[in-house]
RNA sequence: UCCUCAGUAGCUCAAUGGUAGAGCAUUCGGCUGUUAACCGAAGGGUUGUAGGUUCGAAUCCUACCUGAGGAGCCA
């Protein structure tokens, strides 16, 4: 059953389709303005907002008096006939005729985000109200849209959405940093961190798979690029190698920036994104090996020595003076997973990508080549320590029929964050996980 | 885990060791084109908690709690 209506309802998004006619919009009033006989209350209804008109004169006095004391956030439904109005925020004015308030917000106890400035504290302990507020509102959009151009981008290059498990019997890689949780008869299993040994099994049954879902770290990160529960999509190919995975974390990338370019315009308006930085970002991104970036970033002044990873600055460092994102390859071996394929030439690097977005959001990629045979797998292992046997599914990959083969993770979050321009990660999922919050 | 900073009205913030303040929000009054409207008035406080110094503590000291920023850690 649906929700009955005065005249025909629309969205405000549609507002534009329906100039001359009489509609019901139906909301919630995100802010009122108000004087003596005539009062200018603004609708929001999750596709806009529209600033409506109500004359006394024109009206029941009821009517009137209800929308001219009405809270913020109250809900309603406005009917009236739609206009075209330059003085009105949006472009459109509806002139209200009915008015059915579906729940007044009690007076004495008002909805706690008010127009005006708050504290993060605040904010994030209300984030379930925090949500309807336009910034947020617009964050939230534009990661929709990155994740369905993801989807799309994937979907239409022959690759194959096959998920992988959350519960884990094992590390995929270290070990520390994993959620443990209890299962039946005193097992424990953990929360994933990466899909990405299944995935090495699902793309030699598919080819090309991807897997799109959350992962955990329980890593004691405090920081404005971490959670402990965000969202990864880790695309895997087989018969490929490293500039096989470089070209497509490229393409991808240059796909998604497109997407949100394309559709959402006014959401990064809205959040004051120069979105002449996101039009930079085109094919070819700039390309560096680990040595070059280590001398290019102990000639800007850093500490690092070769064999260390980098640390935030650094990879501040890295693309102040670039336009595009930059991908660093061939790493040291000894900083990368057990599973990293090393240049053949030359053992002490592995083949992997990490791909650097500029403007300070740092890694949002990485990825590489995978190990493919069995003896260097073997001897990976136990140079990191990890037992064997739990590894004995994954290993079989390399008996039955190997080939090189090679993927990577991109953290939606990390993505989002620099569509939009944000300041921390926390804000471009609608219910961040950190290391101190887990409410509401 | 470590370092730094902060905690005062529902919110954002003031207040030389000497009477607890403002704006917003709420309530009441005014206003027929407001743009985070404006104008007038009212209500609203155990200054994070527990100790200590002092004639006197929001202010100084100690511990703890909470939060923020950063470091380390980090696929």
């Amino acid at each position: 059953m649906s929700v009955e209506t005065a005249a025909p309802r629309i969205t405000i998004a549609e507002a534009g389709k329906h100039v001359g006619e009489t509609v019901s919009i139906p909301g919630w009033l995100y802010n009122l303005r108000r004087s003596g006989k005539i009062c200018f209350p603004q609708l929001r209804d999750g596709t806009g907002v529209i600033q409506c008109v109500a004359v006394k004169s024109n009206l029941p006095e009821e009517t009137f008096e209800a929308l001219k004391n009405l809270t913020q956030e109250s809900s309603l439904i406005v009917t009236g006939k739609l206009r075209e109005e330059s003085r009105a925020p949006g472009g459109y004015e509806l002139d209200v005729e009915q008015a059915h308030i579906v729940q007044r917000v009690p007076e004495d106890d008002p909805y706690p985000i008010t127009p005006k400035e708050h504290g993060t504290d605040f904010l994030m302990d209300h984030r379930h109200l925090w949500i309807r507020s336009r910034r947020q509102h617009a964050i939230l959009r534009v990661r929709a849209e990155v994740i369905r151009a993801i989807r799309d981008y994937f979907d239409s290059n022959g690759f194959v959405l096959v998920d992988t498990p959350i519960f884990t019997p094992a590390a995929c890689e270290g070990t520390t940093t994993l959620f443990e949780v209890d299962y039946f008869e005193d097992q424990k299993v953990y929360l994933t961190q990466s899909g990405q040994l299944y995935n090495e099994a699902t793309a030699m049954a598919f080819g090309k798979t991807y897997c799109f879902g959350p992962t955990f770290r329980a890593e004691k990160s405090k920081t404005r690029r971490h959670l402990t529960e965000f969202w990864m999509v880790e695309p895997e190919m087989t018969y490929a190698d490293l500039d096989d995975v470089k070209k497509v974390a490229e393409e991808m990338i240059v796909f998604c920036v497109r997407r949100v370019l394309d559709n959402r315009r006014a959401e990064l308006k809205e959040l004051d994104r120069d979105v002449s930085k996101l039009e930079a970002i085109q094919a070819p991104f700039h390309r560096m090996s680990y040595d070059d970036a280590v001398v290019k970033l102990q000639a800007k002044g850093s500490e690092i020595q070769w064999g260390g990873d980098f640390g935030n600055a650094d990879e501040t460092l890295l693309t102040e003076d670039l336009d595009r994102p930059v991908m660093v390859d061939r790493f040291p071996t000894g900083i990368k997973a057990f599973y990293f394929e090393t240049d053949p030439n030359r053992p002490e690097v592995a083949l992997g990508v990490d791909v650097i977005a500029p403007e300070g959001y740092g890694e949002i990629i990485g990825g590489g080549q995978r190990a493919h045979s069995l003896d260097v797998l073997l001897k990976r292992l136990e140079e990191h320590n990890l037992p064997k046997e739990a590894f004995d599914w994954y290993l079989d990959l390399r008996k039955y029929g190997a080939v090189p083969h090679g993927g990577f993770g991109m953290g939606v979050e990390r993505f989002t964050a620099w569509m939009c321009g944000t300041e921390h990660i926390r804000e471009t999922i609608a219910f961040p996980r950190m290391l101190y919050r887990t409410r509401p």
